[in-house]
DNA sequence: CGGCAATGATAAACCGGTCTAGTGAACGGA
DNA sequence: TCCGTTCACTAGACCGGTTTATCATTGCCG
């Protein structure tokens, strides 16, 4: 028999296709003997939904669907998306949930995808991830009205839910240890301007320069690239008045910068601190290792996961999840100024 | 109207649903005229297909499944996996094929994954991945008779297609360039002994050594963690007669390799050559930078797709895809022997 | 002009589930 | 005893497409 499906199992089991049903998905209906023998059979049989058949009456698709909207060729060496990815799928697959992926090259790529998943009912939610400053995809999934979670928010983002963590406060908490330091020439390799944690930071490092009366702090954007980062770097060590620390957005500029800095004669730490706003291996197998910004990006997509399936669960009820602020892991790039 | 159907389209045009649904497919049934008129229909209402409703009548998923054995925490950290999966879907979207990602614990669960995909009709094909010697799950997507391509083949996979790089050559290459530079003395650090690639490499090493009287050639095998490969360099340097060039396996592995060696106090290319034998911007950011055996792994991704719907389109056509064999980048981290 | 094939279209079955309305039997209360 | 309720279960519609069998019309050929 190829496949077998609820009739065999009703057939054998001597009842309706109904029954069947309501045995195998636990609803009233059916009496416990009954049940167990229909289970009984489906086991016997190895019996297996239909995915299809089950979303054409209307019910789940048991898949949330994720795009990244950058060039697919640059993607692979940014570890934290990767970490994310685990993160998301350890928690999905625990409740059987698949991951629908596409990498597509722009925001617009990204929203016609959404439009074609969710009318062809493939994905029963979307997380949205990189959220811009008035970012069109928001309008877009309310307007689908279908279950979002926004990775990396809070911002203005009405009804949909979210899970951020607190760029903010890690900024400060990075800017007063470096000013403890003696550090007040304080840059800011960041990445793209156009994202909303970008904003977060750079504004977070105005304040603190604000309050701490530190002149020349600054924040210099690229687009998230290790070239561009050192290309930024090289701006940076060439001017007068150098800056005597650094703070990266990723960990793969503060690498890329570390690179330029040696190449310039600049030595690190002694006179020049590096901080990296996101800490993984890369950082701790340079050498010097870095100072950076540390946060558990695996628990973090575990999180936006189960933001996710409480949403699936209840879209109603729409929240704001904020996770663990980013600690500071003290390494061998950062040291008291010289003065 | 929520959502419309083509029974709607058949209405508003005034023809059945068989006459929509051959227009809508460019099957032969209908007149140019009617199929225009369909289509000026469908356009209007912006109808888009449901895909439950094709699947059921054993139409495409239009999908391809993609598991991954490896604990999900260590996934994040290798870059290798990220740029594959870019390719992968760079080429598919260009045809609108999603894929289904799933990160698993091992090989048992991987194999529950694909019986419940196929069965549930959620995949049109499999991308299997690390092959391993005598690998379960050949038999079990040949017993599914679903497509399927083996990643990183070839090795005793039937009838499955695979693709593959000459991973003996590009070793041989590697010990090649060692030798002429003086080296005798010549360690691997591999990856799992299971793997396939990790065997072809090893026996290369071995088959090289014995052609060019290499004393002490020997692989290490460990998991690809960078704690691993960083307790096998250990190990190496620390015994007598210690190597004088050691190829690891990722580039990963190599920088890490390269951190012990500094701590060790043993001079990177000085005293110790490092060949990694994958490339990625960790490779060139590190100092010294790693001479590397290169490949683009994102165009292996691309071509491992492109075979997938080769197959998909014949499935009784299978074939062994030899793609660019990984070339030797010299850098910084290999230099002629002392002596 | 008759027979046959090709064309354009339709109606209905079908895929494999879910779900609702309905049925018969058992049970309980007055 | 009789009615109402609950319980266990069945029959069949339904979801939105694809596909097959069928039919009418037209055109072509001998």
């Amino acid at each position: 028999m190829q496949r077998p499906t609820i009739a065999d199992i009703a057939r054998q089991a001597g009842v309706s296709k109904g029954a069947v049903s309501f045995a195998l998905n636990g609803r009233p209906g059916v009496s416990e003997a009954t049940r167990a023998r229909i289970l009984r059979v489906a086991e016997e049989i190895n019996w297996r939904p239909h995915s299809a058949a089950r979303a054409l009456g209307g019910a789940r698709a048991d898949a949330v669907g994720l795009v990244i909207a950058r060039p697919a060729r640059t993607l692979g060496v940014e570890p934290f998306f990767a970490r994310l990815l685990s993160g998301l799928q350890a928690e999905f697959s625990s409740q059987s949930i698949a991951l629908h992926l596409m990498i597509v090259e722009d925001t617009r790529a990204e929203i016609e995808i959404y439009r074609s998943w969710v009318s062809e009912r493939r994905v029963d939610g979307l997380m949205l991830i990189d959220l811009k400053v008035r970012d069109p995809r928001i309008a877009v999934v309310e307007q689908l009205k279908i279950p979002a979670v926004v990775v990396g928010g809070p911002g203005r983002h009405g009804r949909v839910s979210s899970v951020w963590a607190d760029d903010r406060a890690a900024m400060l908490s990075a800017v007063e240890y470096l000013a403890v330091l003696g550090h007040t020439r304080i840059a800011h390799v960041s990445g793209l301007p156009e994202f909303q944690h970008t904003q977060r930071r750079s504004r977070a490092l105005r304040d603190a320069a604000t309050r701490l009366t530190l002149p020349r702090a600054r924040s210099l954007h690229t687009d998230f690239s290790d070239a561009q980062g050192a290309a930024a770097t090289r701006k940076l060590l060439a001017g007068a008045g150098r800056p005597t620390a650094i703070i990266y957005d990723s960990d793969l500029m503060a690498v890329a910068g570390l690179g330029v800095a040696l190449e310039m004669g600049v030595a690190v730490p002694h006179d020049l601190s590096i901080i990296s706003f996101d800490d993984s291996v890369l950082a701790q197998l340079t050498h010097p290792s870095l100072t950076a910004l540390s946060r558990d990006t695996y628990r973090f997509g575990v999180q936006a996961a189960q933001a996710m399936m409480a949403v699936l669960a209840d879209p109603t009820k729409t929240k704001n999840h904020k996770t663990e602020t980013p600690r500071l892991i003290a390494r061998e790039s950062t040291s008291p100024t010289r003065s």
